[in-house]
RNA sequence: GCCCAGAUGGCGGAAUUGGUAGACGCGCUGGACUCAAAAUCCAGUGGUAGCAAUACUGUGCAGGUUCGAUUCCUGUUCUGGGCACCA
C-alpha cells in the first residue's frame, strides 16, 4: 500500500472534528498547559508559508504536551478590528466587516488543511459586539480607577473621592506635574475639595485615571483632511500623496502607563523572555535616575541682546500701555481669579501649551483687556457673555477692537453658548485658524509688540540629566523645539532664524532627529540661562535632537563629557570647559565616570562616580533641582481616529466624560457605509450625527479604540468565550491561569505585549484575576523571507537579458512570479502568458537559457515571492509540509523559503510509512521481541525528541527522527514493541499519519495495542513512551585521543577505567607513541565520556 | 545614532556545560535496477596534496585566555531586527 497522503489527511481531519476530538473542558484533574499563538489579524492576502511557522510549532508543542497527560488549552480566533479593513473599505467600497468575515473564512480554511488541533469552539473575534462589550467593559474599570502611588497598586476612583474628602490631595499628588487647579496651586484640602463644583471635581479625578483624556499630538495631513499612522508619514509627507503632514493636540484617551512602569520592569525578572525581548522592553521603559536642575533665564535686552547684562526688574512685555499698566495688571490680576464658567473651561484647554501655541489670558493690550491671547500669532480670543451686551461695553469693545486691529491684531470670537454647546469644535477652530496666521511680522515697527522678551520675569527651565556631575561642564542649554519657552525667550534678532528652524523640524520624525549624527542642526536663541552655582551665562540653543516628549524636553550641554553634545560645541564653536583633564583629548568626548574632576568648584578632586550624589544634594539643599527617577516611556495614546475598532463607552455630558451604564453595554458602532474621516481630525465616526449626539448636552466620543485594545485581553477570554455575565468566570480564570507558552513574532514586542501586561496588572490589582503577568513563556518564532527573483528589461524596450549579461545593457530589474521560474530559469512561455505586456517580449539568452536574478526579501504579494502553503501540501500533504517548516531551522531564527529541501523531508515520511506499510502486503508489523539495538534507537529517539521538543528545538528533532527512520530501515525493524511508541513520538508532528497507522495498528486483530501506551481511541490520546536508561547505557567509549590537543587516533576504553589506566593504555598505543616522538608526557588529560588529550 | 541578535561546506543547518567541526536534509558525482524515465537502493562529497594510508588547512576578520575555542574575552567588518498609530 502506498503512502497516499493527501486521502489520509482529509479523511483523519474529517474524523477529528466529528468525534470532537479537539474540544477542551473546563474542568480536569489532570494538569493543564496553555499554549497559545499571538492573535492573527486575518488579512485580506490570506496565509503564505510564513505564517503557519509558530502555529506548527504551538501545534506540536500542544500535543505533545496532551500525550505527556496535560489537559491542553490551545484556542485561535482574529484581532478582527483594524486599519487594513478601513482602508479597503475606503477604497472599494466594501464594508469591513463583510471584507473582514470573507478574509476570516479564507484565513479558517487555510488553517484547517494543516491539520492543526485548535478548540474552534472557543474561537473570537475582536469585532463581535459580544466579545467588544467586555472590552468596553474592562476599559471602564481603567476608567474607574487610578494608581495609589503609596502602595503600587490601582484602586477605585471611589476610594481616591473618599481620601479627597478626607485628606484633599495632599497625600496623592497630581500625576501630572504640569497640572494646575484654576486657582495656580497643585495641591487642595478636603474642605476645598468639597467646595468644587462637580466640573472641576471631574477634571481634578481625569488627573487621577487610569484612563484619561488629555491633549496629545497626532500627524495631522491638512490635504487628507485626516490623521496618519507612524508609518504613513515619511520624510514629513504623507505616504499618500506625498502631502505635508504636521503634528497636532488632539483631546484623546490615554492609559497611564507610566504609573505602572516599574512594576513592567520587575515583571520582566519572573517571565520567561528571550533576553532580547526582555531588553527591548526595557529599553522602551527606559528608566533612568539622576537629577532634575533648575536653570533661570536671564531676558535679552531689546538694543543689545547680545550684549551685556541687564539689571532691570520690569517685565520687558510692553503691549500694555504704560500710563494704566499698574490699574489693568490689578483689573487683569482680579479677573484671573474670578473667571466666569466658560472662561475657566477654555483656559482648562487652552494653557500649557496644549494647543501647541501659547496663549495667555486676561492679557492687557494697550488700555485694554482681551479674555485670551496668542502673541507669536497676535491672536485674540474674545468669550461673549451677556456682559459685553450692555452698550457701554460695547462701545469699549468696538474700540478695543478697532485698536487691535489698527496694530495688526486678529481677533476671534466665540459666545458662551457654543463654548458649553461644544468646546471642542471652538478649541479645534482656534487651532486652525492659529495654525493659518503667520507669525509675528519679525520687523513691523507699527506693531508695539514684541514677541520676545516678554514675561521673562521669574522665567526658568528645568533640565535632567543622569550626570549632575558634570554640572559645572556646561557649555550651552538646549530646548526642544517645540518647547513651550522658545518663542518667548528668543530675541528679535534671532526669531527669524528660528522660526525657520523650527519650521524644519516640524516635518521630521523622532527617529530621523535621534539618527541623524553626522548632520548637526541647531539654532541659537539669543537668550541666556543662569548656572544654579557660579551663575555663569549660558546660552540656551534649540535643537532637533532634543524631544520634547522625553525628560523635560530641555538638556544641559556638556561637551567633554557626551559625543552628541560634544559634536553639537564643535559645529557651532562653543568654547569647550574640560572638567576631567586628560581624560578629554580635545578630540572627542569621554563619557567617564572615573576622572576626578576639575574646574568644578566644591566638586574639585571627587571622582564623578562618587560626585553624583554631593552634586545633587547641593542642589537640593540650595532648592535648584532635585533627585530624580526619570523614564523614556509614556502613556498610551488609546484614540484613533477610525471607524474600525472599539467606541469608547463613555457619554460626554456638557464635555464632562461619564461612563456608561454596564447594563447598556455593548455600545455598538453605528452603521455606516462612507468611512472617509471628517475633515476636522475627527474620525468617520463624526459623521453619525444622530449616534454621536444623543441629546443636546450629551455626545458620544467619535474616536475609537486601537487594535491593541482588543489583543489586551483575550487571551483570558478564551478560558470562558461564551459567558455573557463576565468577561471570564473567576474559577476558570484561576484554573487556565497563565499562558504557560506564548508563540508569536517579536514585531509585538512593545505595543501588544506591554499593554496585555498592563491590562493584567490592572485586573490583577482590582481582584478579577490572581495573576500579574498574562504570558510565563515567551517565544519568538523567526520570519520566513520570500526568495524573489527578477528578470532584467532593456530600457524603453520589451526585451529581457539573462542575468549574465546585464551589464552590457542599460536595465531596469523587474520582479516576476517565482511559480514561473525554475530555480533561477525563467520559463519563458509562461513569462509571455503571464502579463499581457510580456506577450510580445524578446530575450537575450546565456547558454540557451533566461536565468533570474534573485534576491532575500520580505514575502509579499507585490515582489511576486508569495508560496501559498496549500499548494504546498497539495503536492506533499500536510504532514510533509508540517515537518519541512520545522526543519527549516530553529524557531526563533529568520530563514529563506527554499522549496528544494521539502523533497528529503517527503522521503523520510515515505521510509517512515514504509516500516509499517508493505507495498503490497499491507501492514507488516510482527511480535517479534526487539532486540537490544532496536531498543537503543528507539530510546535514543525516545529522549533525544521529548527533550529537543521541550526545549522547542523542533529541526532536531526532526533530524532524530530521520536518523531513526534510517537505522530501523537498515536493521529490517518491524516489530510493534518498537514501532508503535515510534509512531506516538511522530503523533505531534505528524498527526495524519500517525492517526492513519496508529489506526491499521488498532484494527488489526493480531496487533492489539500496548495498553502501556493507553490504547486510546486516538493517537491523540495515546500515552507518550516512557524513556529508559537501561536501553542505551554502554559500557565503553570510543575515546578520541589528542596529542598537543590534537585529535591523532581513536581507542576504546571502558567507562569506568581509572586515570592510571587510561594513561597506561594511551601511552602504549603505537599512533601516540609516533606522536610524541619519545618525549615524555608531561600530562594525560582524560576526561570521562568526552576524550582523552596528551600533553608532550 | 542608540539598543539587540547573528555570521559554520555549493545550500538549509547540527555540535545542549570549552572536549572527534560539518549530524540530518538538499544539491552534486559515480554506480545498481530499467528499453528508457520516474521512484527506490548503494557509494562518495569542506579545501589542498596523495593511488592510498595519511598530512596540512578550515567555523566573517585580527588578537587573547586554555592542554584544548564554532563555544569564553578584547577589538573589528558585514547582515538582520527594534526605536512609540501597520499588525
Amino acid at each position: 500500500m502506498e503512502y497516499k497522503f493527501r486521502d489520509i489527511e482529509k479523511k483523519w481531519q474529517q474524523w477529528w472534528k466529528e468525534k470532537n476530538i479537539y474540544k477542551v473542558e473546563n474542568a480536569s484533574s489532570k494538569p493543564k498547559c496553555y499554549v497559545l499563538d499571538m492573535f492573527p489579524y486575518p488579512s485580506g492576502a490570506g496565509l503564505h508559508v510564513g505564517h503557519p511557522l509558530g502555529y506548527i510549532a504551538s501545534d506540536i508543542f500542544a500535543r505533545f504536551k496532551r500525550l505527556k497527560g496535560f489537559n491542553v488549552l490551545h484556542p485561535m480566533g482574529y484581532d478582527a478590528f483594524g486599519l487594513p479593513a478601513e482602508q479597503y473599505a475606503i477604497e472599494h467600497g466594501i464594508h469591513p466587516a463583510v471584507s473582514t468575515e470573507n478574509n476570516i473564512n479564507i484565513f479558517r480554511k487555510q488553517l484547517d488543511n494543516i491539520g492543526f488541533c485548535f478548540d474552534w469552539s472557543r474561537e473570537v473575534r475582536t469585532c463581535d459586539p459580544k466579545y467588544y462589550k467586555w472590552t468596553q467593559w474592562i476599559f471602564l474599570q481603567i476608567f474607574d480607577s487610578w494608581f495609589n502611588r503609596k502602595i503600587q497598586k490601582a484602586q477605585r476612583i471611589s476610594q481616591l473621592m473618599k481620601i479627597f474628602g478626607e485628606t484633599g490631595n495632599l497625600q496623592h499628588e497630581f500625576p501630572n506635574e504640569k497640572f494646575e487647579l484654576p486657582s495656580g496651586k497643585t495641591q487642595f484640602t478636603a474642605e476645598e475639595w468639597k467646595s468644587f463644583d462637580e466640573r472641576l471635581k471631574q477634571e481634578i479625578l481625569m488627573q487621577y485615571r487610569l484612563a484619561y483624556l488629555a491633549y496629545t499630538d497626532v500627524n495631522w495631513c491638512e490635504a487628507l483632511g485626516t490623521v496618519l499612522a507612524n508609518d504613513e508619514v515619511i520624510n514629513g509627507l504623507s505616504y499618500r500623496g506625498g502631502f505635508p503632514v504636521v503634528k497636532k493636540k488632539m483631546r484623546q484617551w490615554s492609559l497611564r502607563i507610566t504609573e505602572y512602569a516599574d512594576r513592567l520592569l520587575k515583571g520582566l525578572e519572573e517571565i520567561d523572555f528571550s533576553e532580547s525581548m526582555k531588553d527591548i522592553q526595557t529599553n522602551w521603559i527606559g528608566k533612568s535616575s539622576g537629577a532634575e536642575i533648575l536653570f533661570r533665564i536671564q531676558a535679552p535686552t531689546q538694543s543689545s541682546p547680545e550684549g551685556k547684562e541687564s539689571q532691570r526688574t520690569e517685565p520687558r512685555y510692553r503691549t500694555a500701555q504704560t500710563s494704566l499698566y499698574h490699574f489693568t495688571k490689578i483689573l487683569a490680576e482680579e479677573k484671573r481669579k474670578n473667571p466666569t464658567h466658560e472662561e475657566m473651561l477654555m483656559w482648562q484647554r487652552l494653557k500649557n501649551n496644549q494647543t501647541g501655541f501659547h496663549i495667555r489670558r486676561q492679557h492687557i493690550i494697550g488700555a485694554y483687556m482681551v479674555d485670551f491671547a496668542c502673541l507669536d500669532k497676535l491672536a485674540t480670543i474674545e468669550i461673549d457673555g451677556a456682559y459685553h451686551n450692555e452698550p457701554e461695553i460695547r462701545k469699549y469693545d468696538e474700540a478695543r477692537t478697532k485698536f487691535l486691529e489698527e496694530n495688526g491684531f486678529t481677533e476671534l470670537r466665540y459666545s458662551n453658548k457654543m463654548v458649553r454647546a461644544d468646546i471642542e469644535k471652538v478649541i479645534s477652530d482656534i487651532i486652525s485658524k492659529l495654525s493659518s496666521l503667520p507669525s509675528v511680522p519679525k520687523k513691523s515697527e507699527s506693531s508695539k509688540v514684541f514677541p520676545s522678551g516678554g514675561d521673562l520675569e521669574g522665567a526658568s527651565f528645568r533640565v535632567y540629566t543622569t550626570r549632575p556631575d558634570t554640572i559645572f561642564g556646561v557649555d550651552f542649554m538646549v530646548l526642544a523645539p517645540e518647547h513651550e519657552l522658545v518663542k518667548q525667550i528668543t530675541a528679535p534678532p534671532h526669531s527669524e532664524e528660528i522660526e525657520k528652524y523650527l519650521l524644519y523640524v516640524q516635518g521630521r520624525s523622532e527617529v530621523e532627529r535621534m539618527a541623524e549624527v553626522k548632520k548637526i542642526t541647531g539654532c541659537f536663541t539669543g537668550a541666556y540661562a543662569i548656572h544654579p552655582f557660579n551663575k555663569k551665562r549660558i546660552p540656551v540653543w534649540v535643537s532637533e535632537y532634543v524631544l520634547v516628549g522625553y525628560g523635560t524636553g530641555a538638556i544641559m550641554g556638556v561637551p567633554c563629557g557626551d559625543e552628541r553634545d560634544h559634536k553639537f560645541a564643535k559645529h557651532f564653536n562653543i568654547p569647550i570647559t574640560n572638567i576631567i583633564g586628560d581624560y578629554y583629548n580635545g578630540e572627542e568626548a569621554n563619557p567617564t565616570k572615573d576622572a576626578v574632576l576639575q574646574n568644578s568648584d566644591f566638586l574639585d578632586g571627587m571622582v564623578m562616580r562618587d560626585a553624583i550624589e554631593v552634586a545633587i544634594d547641593k542642589m537640593e539643599e540650595l532648592k535648584v533641582g532635585e533627585r530624580k527617577v526619570n523614564y523614556k516611556m509614556r502613556d498610551a495614546g488609546w484614540s484613533r481616529q477610525r471607524y474600525w475598532g472599539e467606541p469608547f463607552p463613555v457619554i460626554f455630558r456638557d464635555d464632562i466624560p461619564y461612563a456608561m451604564d454596564e447594563k447598556d453595554l455593548p455600545l455598538e458602532l453605528p452603521p455606516l457605509n462612507d468611512f472617509r474621516s471628517a475633515g476636522t481630525g475627527e474620525g468617520p465616526l463624526a459623521n453619525a450625527k444622530d449616534w454621536v449626539q444623543i441629546s443636546e448636552h450629551e455626545k458620544r466620543d467619535t474616536n475609537t479604540m486601537p487594535t491593541h485594545a482588543g489583543a489586551a485581553w483575550y487571551f483570558l477570554r478564551y478560558m470562558d468565550p461564551h459567558n455573557d455575565k463576565i468577561f471570564a468566570e473567576k474559577k476558570n480564570l484561576d484554573y487556565w491561569g497563565q499562558v504557560d507558552v506564548y508563540i508569536g513574532g517579536s514585531e509585538h514586542a512593545v505595543a501588544h505585549l506591554l499593554y496585555s501586561r498592563l491590562w493584567v496588572k490592572i485586573l490583577n490589582d482590582l481582584g478579577y484575576v490572581d495573576f500579574d503577568e498574562p504570558f510565563r513563556k515567551l517565544i519568538n518564532q523567526g520570519k520566513i523571507t520570500g526568495d524573489s527573483r527578477f528578470v532584467y528589461r532593456i530600457r524603453n524596450k520589451n526585451m529581457f537579458v539573462s542575468f549574465g549579461l546585464k551589464d552590457q545593457y542599460e536595465t531596469d530589474p523587474l520582479h516576476v512570479d517565482v511559480n514561473i521560474v525554475d530555480g533561477l530559469e525563467l520559463e519563458i512561455d509562461a513569462f509571455r502568458n503571464w502579463k499581457p505586456d510580456f506577450a510580445d517580449a524578446e530575450f537575450i539568452l546565456e547558454n540557451g537559457k533566461y536565468i533570474c536574478g534573485s534576491a532575500i526579501e520580505k514575502m509579499s504579494k507585490s515582489y511576486f515571492n508569495v508560496i501559498n502553503p496549500d499548494t504546498v501540501v497539495e503536492k506533499y500533504g500536510a504532514d510533509t509540509f508540517r515537518m519541512y517548516e520545522m526543519f527549516l531551522g530553529p524557531l526563533e531564527a529568520s530563514k529563506p523559503w527554499d522549496i528544494k529541501g521539502i523533497e528529503g523531508v517527503h522521503r523520510f515520511l515515505k521510509k517512515f510509512w514504509r516500516l509499517y506499510v508493505g507495498e503490497e502486503k499491507g501492514l507488516i508489523v510482527t511480535n517479534e521481541p526487539a532486540t537490544n539495538e532496536e531498543l537503543k534507537i528507539l530510546h535514543q529517539a525516545i529522549k533525544k525528541i521529548q527533550e529537543d521538543t521541550e526545549r522547542f528545538s523542533f529541526n532536531t528533532c526532526v533530524s532524530a527522527f530521520m536518523i531513526a527512520t534510517n537505522v530501523l530501515t537498515d536493521l529490517k525493524c518491524h516489530t510493534r514493541s518498537i514501532l508503535e511508541p515510534l509512531l506516538i513520538l511522530l503523533a505531534p508532528y505528524a498527526p495524519h499519519i500517525a492517526e492513519e497507522l496508529y489506526q491499521q495498528l488498532r484494527s488489526s486483530k493480531v496487533l492489539p495495542l500496548g495498553e502501556d501506551l493507553g490504547g486510546a481511541s486516538s493517537v491523540v490520546d495515546a500515552t507518550y513512551p516512557q524513556f529508559e536508561e537501561k536501553y542505551v547505557k554502554e559500557s565503553s567509549k570510543t575515546y578520541p585521543v589528542a596529542i598537543n590537543g590534537k585529535t591523532r587516533t581513536e581507542l576504546t576504553i571502558a567507562l569506568d577505567a581509572t586515570q592510571q589506566q587510561v594513561e597506561e593504555l594511551v601511552l602504549a598505543n603505537d599512533v601516540v607513541k609516533k606522536w610524541m616522538e619519545g618525549k615524555p608526557p608531561k600530562k594525560v588529560i582524560y576526561v570521562k565520556n568526552r576524550m582523552v588529550n596528551v600533553v608532550v
